[in-house]
DNA sequence: GATTACTTTTTTGTATACAATAGAGCGAGC
DNA sequence: GCTCGCTCTATTGTATACAAAAAAGTAATC
């Protein structure tokens, strides 16, 4: 597994105060700031997350910036070599195909169980989240509309009133996007947001079949954008790309 | 949330050597020897586990035994309680329905998808595990047999070949195993054994149908035998009792 | 005698120090 | 010129030290 040698930018800090950010940030703080990070692909798959570095940029101890990579690592966002360090984890195709196939289990279940306990309060909400993704598309905000998109998901999860169901959904909905940041061809954000809207529509009028059908064919159609065909073998590509390259 | 007061036994320790045990375990090895420890309830729900203690029984610092319990809480086998420690933890009545409703979503998923790859092989290992919970209770071993008849769903999960939706399970059935411990009322394990060998059955056919129908009412039957009630809101049986107790 | 405030002790939370491993840089040898 | 092996450095893994918080114990008051 090739990792970029990326690394995070540590702004060689000025010590202005004892730390570098304004109070000694939670571990749940820095694990959100850093998942979301990945999430928007600010952080791009095979980047190197040393914890010192870490440490310094929320102004804590290896300690806590340890602490929230091993978290990280079991969310599977980012992956951990012993003796080497933490990366921002690259998911294969295997694990790509696998995360959707369990989105296809988990999430037509979720709806199923949305539309029976669905309130109006939470219509509205959901209507408010896809008034956001509509905005986030006509202004161009790729990584907004892509966060939201998947959110929406999440958010379903939520409502639908089983926490269980919900984390797991979320671990796997974090996944995917870092999935479609691989993988992705087409990304038809407008055609996703349309398909939540008739998701919506849906559940408000209690329509369950529909409901579940729609979600399972919006899953397949997210999962059809990606390029899941394995990557043709790297080290053959990287024999034939040095032959021909000479004096690049 | 009340909290048994029962603390983790440590030996008296003879500073025999460097380390309690022969080698300085992983933290992998600690989380494990812990989880089955409580899966087998030789933990009950409730009792503290304390870092220095757990340092001590595996033979390393308070810094592994502490990443073992962060890593234990996160598949919500033990609970943390800030400034106060680790426990055991004791799953509610609302946590173990959302755990079942959960199985019940993936399970039949999963066994629907392993009818559809079980090789002979893997047949024969499910066979051979069937012969070890037999052989758990004829000899009356409440504990094995426990630990058997979950760890079966565990092992369809993982031969299904979906290692995301395997991982899931994994968690739910450790779960599963503290909350039935907490509100089983009567365990009938022998009709579980049968019910697992039917099902070996019908995927060795590959009867879909009937074999996604049998886990379906599995769970349902294991569910069934819970006493998943709520605890009749503790303050006011704690104001009764004790007016009842009067010179107890 | 029970309750409340204070002190002490224990245990967790965090930072730092030390040990061990992997990788980079560099030189020697074929 | 390339490879092999060494040293040196940087980073992770683990233990310990220190800080903070909660619990337990104790004394004083009503």
């Amino acid at each position: 597994m090739s990792q970029v040698s990326r690394q995070v930018a540590r702004r060689s800090a000025p010590p202005r105060r004892r730390t570098a950010r304004r109070r000694a940030a939670t571990t749940e703080a820095i694990v959100e700031r850093i998942a979301t990070a990945i999430a928007e692909h600010r952080l791009p798959p095979g980047t190197k997350l040393g914890e010192e570095a870490l440490g310094e940029i929320f102004g804590v101890s290896r300690t806590k910036a340890r602490q929230a990579l091993h978290r990280l690592a079991t969310d599977k966002l980012v992956t951990l070599l012993p003796h080497r360090g933490a990366f921002v984890a690259q998911p294969t195709v295997l694990e790509a195909r696998e995360v959707f196939e369990a989105r296809r289990v988990l999430e037509p279940a979720v709806v199923a169980r949305f539309v029976d306990v669905a309130t109006p309060d939470q219509i509205e909400t959901l209507l408010e989240h896809h008034a956001r993704e509509q905005a986030a598309i006509a202004t161009n905000d790729a990584r907004a509309a892509q966060r939201l998109l998947g959110w929406f998901h999440v958010l379903i999860a939520e409502m639908a009133g089983n926490r269980v169901l919900a984390d797991v959904l979320r671990e796997l909905v974090m996944r995917s996007s870092l999935i479609t940041l691989l993988y992705q061809t087409t990304a038809d954000s407008r055609r996703s947001s349309e398909e939540h809207r008739e998701l919506i529509a849906h559940i408000e009028k209690r329509e369950v079949e529909q409901a579940v059908e729609l979600a399972t064919r919006h899953l397949e159609r997210v999962e059809a954008g990606l390029a899941l065909r394995e990557p043709s073998s790297e080290v053959v590509d990287l024999k034939s790309a040095l032959a021909a390259a000479g004096a690049g």
